[in-house]
DNA sequence: CAATCATTGTGAAAATGATAACAATTCTAT
DNA sequence: ATAGAATTGTTATCATTTTCACAATGATTG
């Protein structure tokens, strides 16, 4: 294949990037120096096959023999997935999820800081969640476009999230994660991702009520 | 195709089924009776073809010519999801996104109730967030198994999320809703769902990335 | 009351994703 | 050196999921 010309990545490889590349810092941190598809498969769940399939989509080789250069294959995945560069993204809602979210430190592994939070609650607005401002949220658009922010974070109510998203994209931002039940409707160019925990809930309980019944 | 005996629902269909779930509560509530697959489509963002499919593994027909009955088919959902049901569950680790979790509306949506929190910081133990008290979580095993849990959420560090599964299942949880990016290894009669929040976090970064090298 | 329209359920086809299998490569050990 | 073990990249196969296409069904209308 053709590893020079980089691809789109197909979604569940996309997805399963990130696991791996905890994986290496791991092994990194063990004193590790290389690591096969097969080690990488058995901390991740994944199969062997599927570990080097996912890979291929990266530029960074394995040896056969060996296996891959660790160092070398994190490297490629920070570059891959844009961890080092430093992203600013907000946060709109500040219930508990929304003050959870922004001060939740798996931000900063990844370069995303959230330098601000919006809310239309007087008794929040001018208040700060850590370090993190709260602002009404009728700048929101204003403060996406002059501080060049792509990435948004929706945590409001699910009947005004669509209106959060419209104003995040008249600011310009391009990537939105979506914690609310709406299903927003975005330009081609802007990417969702929806982060809805009620199906989570629901599944759950889904495979409880199977238990009862007695099917499997 | 043969509706009367239930079969298990493969995965994606199942992560639909809460989506079409809220879509025709929101339609009861417009005052509409009937719903067509090409609605439901339509509100949630897919096929008609592809919504016909997932509620074939219901026992609720549609009728050709009108479409689906909307509130047969919401207490189809109701009874395949076990949303009805009261279930109570656990949260461990009780730091932002834990106690976000602990407060979260949409669990009674759903029939669950949180009834206790479990943490081992000292400073926490004895507190409660809102109505629910933190134990420390020597505490988990008994408790669970006392109570007869079935569900386990789990947000606590990596490092301790292992051991706290393993607290969990030695309880008789039977479902576990992983916050932790630790890959959690469980019996086979014990579902985990995966929420690891870092993961999208990673493929916003990487959209964002791509935008900047141009690809698409 | 026949013709038309809307709509379902489903079998077939296409697309996507995962697994299997194996030649090619590199290390290790004798 | 050579044999054997480990491991990759890739092609072929298999499984799953989605889309397509259409007969069948029930309402509506002139």
């Amino acid at each position: 294949m053709d590893r020079t010309t980089p691809r789109a990545i197909p979604k569940p490889s996309l997805q399963r990037l990130p696991i791996y590349y905890r994986t290496l810092k791991n092994a990194l941190n063990e004193g590790e120096e290389y690591i096969s598809s097969a080690e990488i498969g058995r901390r991740t769940k994944v199969s062997p096959q599927n570990v080097r399939k996912d890979l291929a989509f990266l530029p960074e080789q394995g040896q056969a023999g060996i296996g891959y250069t660790i160092l070398a294959l994190a490297t490629c995945l920070e570059n891959t997935l844009g961890l080092l560069k430093s992203k600013d993204a907000v946060v709109i809602g500040a219930g508990n999820l929304g003050k959870a979210l922004s001060i939740y430190p798996g931000f900063k592994k990844s370069g995303i800081e959230i330098v601000v939070a919006f809310d239309n609650d007087p008794e929040k607005i001018g208040t700060k969640i850590g370090d993190v401002p709260i602002l009404p949220c009728d700048k929101i658009s204003n403060l996406v476009k002059r501080m060049k922010l792509k990435i948004g974070i929706i945590t409001t109510p699910p009947e005004t999230a669509q209106e959060m998203a419209d104003l995040l994209i008249e600011g310009g931002c391009k990537a939105i994660w979506n914690f609310t039940t709406t299903i927003l409707k975005v330009p081609n160019d802007v990417m969702v991702r929806n982060e809805d925990l009620s199906i989570g809930i629901m599944v759950l309980s889904h495979h409880i009520e199977k238990l009862k019944v007695g099917l499997d």
